[in-house]
DNA sequence: AATGAATGAGATTTCATTCAT
DNA sequence: TATGAATGAAATCTCATTCAT
């Protein structure tokens, strides 16, 4: 079937439609995820945004801006929904297992480490300055966590943020899969649950 | 400067320049370590060589192809350096300690995960293939190792899988820097004991 | 703040605010003055009068007719200053000095032959043709003043088309800057005086 | 005449043929004086040079260094053509005729001023450095002979920086033409006689 | 063994213009 | 009257690769 070519100018209004803007951030989101800001082109995502490469270029004046507005957008949504989970009254445990799972679930493998490097190589100061205060947000969040529990005495004292880091690596390990593509574990429950109880052993009283 | 004694019979040409062919596999794995590979242009390897496109491509065909024996023989050396502490004569977690702490002084975050992932989308599936092989093999040192040791009855019984990748996740914590760039930890002695400190709780009996 | 007494009667609507396309108009101009066809974009003439870019196309069809129009109303307005200081009563090298010192005084270097230039590549036929007229309309202003005073016996007879061009270009001296961006003379009138009493030399009897 | 494709890679060389570095060059600068800086993309000289973008930026890295790049060649051939004709041993007035008829028929209107608008808005401070270096000392060549002159007493005492630049402008008359295209004077040497004495009228003593 | 010259394809970005509201 | 959303075309520049020498 022939799609009729788009148009110039403002096309007509569809009420219940999303707003571009966000289409092209989500989308790009995505792309970004899986394949990195290199290996992404602004038409990349034009295409698959079934829009022009100036469309994009009309909200986003560089790609640059795109990869740090996905990037936030990315890290503001993690951090909402751990502290989410982080204020279930359920046990640390329990939540730190819940966290794991959802994770695995909702996500390809958010690999802060290698977005953050390819922000480091690609991005302007200003807005790696940026990204960078997201993340920090983001692992303050679990660090704090981590802290308040020390002092309620569910986990033994030690340093927190290393707590916090050892945690989110221990938690990267679910996505791992061998040559085959076969993951280590059956089910995303199957690995929070191992992750966790080894995490646990760490950091018990 | 003092002369090193004339050595008898014809001496070999250019004694002590190493092979280009090596220089420029060097120099890439640095490069490619440092910035990835879509960040690292043919030019850019010509540059820190020191010698032309021309020249790389006499040795190595493609730009994958680099990539792939730069990666080949990053772990081929990792995975020799780690048998090597391996087989010392200390106890387990010693060897562990160590390990951790020669890594973390050696070389900068070796993101094992990133290389792989960078791999998967700019290789050829041959070339993929062989990194694959070479990256399992590598890991396979380690849950050898794990196996081994939970047979000895060192560490309690588990999935030698997981453990080895638990194992890899937390060195990389080693690497850690807060937003200032400061490391979590004063030296990589500190690091290397505390993430075996942690990890030990996790597998020990 | 005090508020200014009413005037009595319907007030006229939004009295002291400037038509936006008069707006435009001179913003527009000011911004060709300074840097040319080519490097200003609709967006930045937009930009600097603080609407967008579709309220510019409502009033000037295309970024040529901007053009056109702007050249139109500046070479406008220099004819009919020239043609004021032209017809006061004081002596002809006088009036000469005077039209340089004011030009020199009111304006950034108006460089007809770049407009032109400019004009030729980047306009339509119609468009070039208009501003061909009133360029030559321009011109024809001082060249006549030269005819006439060569018939009052004021300045010797010659090639009066010639004396307007010699005139002109003379006046452009006045814009020169050396590299440090120091002007050569010390003041617009100094320069005035330097040139006339130079082209004077040329055409007095 | 179907043209054979170009192939890739190194073309076999013919012996007497022009260095195609310099080919770029001429061939940018003739459409550099013709059209101006930002009206010449480098595709236009690519075409007109038959080889492909990338050949350009082979050898010129930015369109800036391409741009400065002929704009000094020029200036150093024009300020070399100026030394040679000053160092004649014709009487200077005849010298200062020879000059405009010669610059009138080997060139296009070379815009000087219009050049150095185009490189002070589009290029880089270095660049535009270098090229106002070279113009400084173009100019400085014609002062420099109406200094010596001044001395020598063929010419009235007076400030030679504006002599020189009245020369200038003066000969830019003899490239005017009018609205139909046609010039002011019928020959270069018609229009280099009458500019001197014009000029000459000012400067005698 | 190594290079210099060249290319084709594609990347990011800019810009004049259009059109529904 | 004025705007916001979108486009097609082109501009600058990059890069992996090729080939004669």
């Amino acid at each position: 079937m022939k799609q009729s070519p788009r148009v110039l100018g403002r096309p007509r209004h569809d009420e219940n439609a999303k707003p571009k803007k966000d289409i092209v951030l989500e989308t790009a989101t995505r792309l970004f995820i899986k394949e990195g800001y290199k290996n992404i082109s602004m038409a990349d995502v034009a295409k698959a945004c079934n829009v022009t490469k100036a469309t994009i270029y009309y909200y986003y004046p560089t790609k640059g801006d795109l990869y740090t507005s996905a990037l936030l957008a990315m890290m503001d949504q993690i951090k909402l929904s751990i502290l989410q989970i982080l204020e279930e009254s359920i046990s640390f445990k329990d939540r730190l297992e819940k966290l794991v799972e959802i994770h695995l679930s909702a996500t390809v493998d958010i690999d802060m480490k290698n977005f953050m490097r390819e922000a480091t190589i690609n991005l302007s100061e200003f807005q790696l300055k940026e990204v960078q205060a997201s993340e920090n947000n983001m692992y303050k969040t679990i660090e704090h966590a981590m802290q308040l529990e020390m002092e309620l005495g569910t986990i033994r004292k030690g340093n927190a943020t290393f707590f916090a880091h050892s945690f989110l690596a221990l938690m990267s390990v679910g996505y791992v899969k061998d040559r085959e593509g076969k993951r280590i574990f059956q089910s995303e429950a199957t690995a929070a649950k191992e992750i966790i109880d080894f995490f646990w052993k760490s950091v018990e009283k």
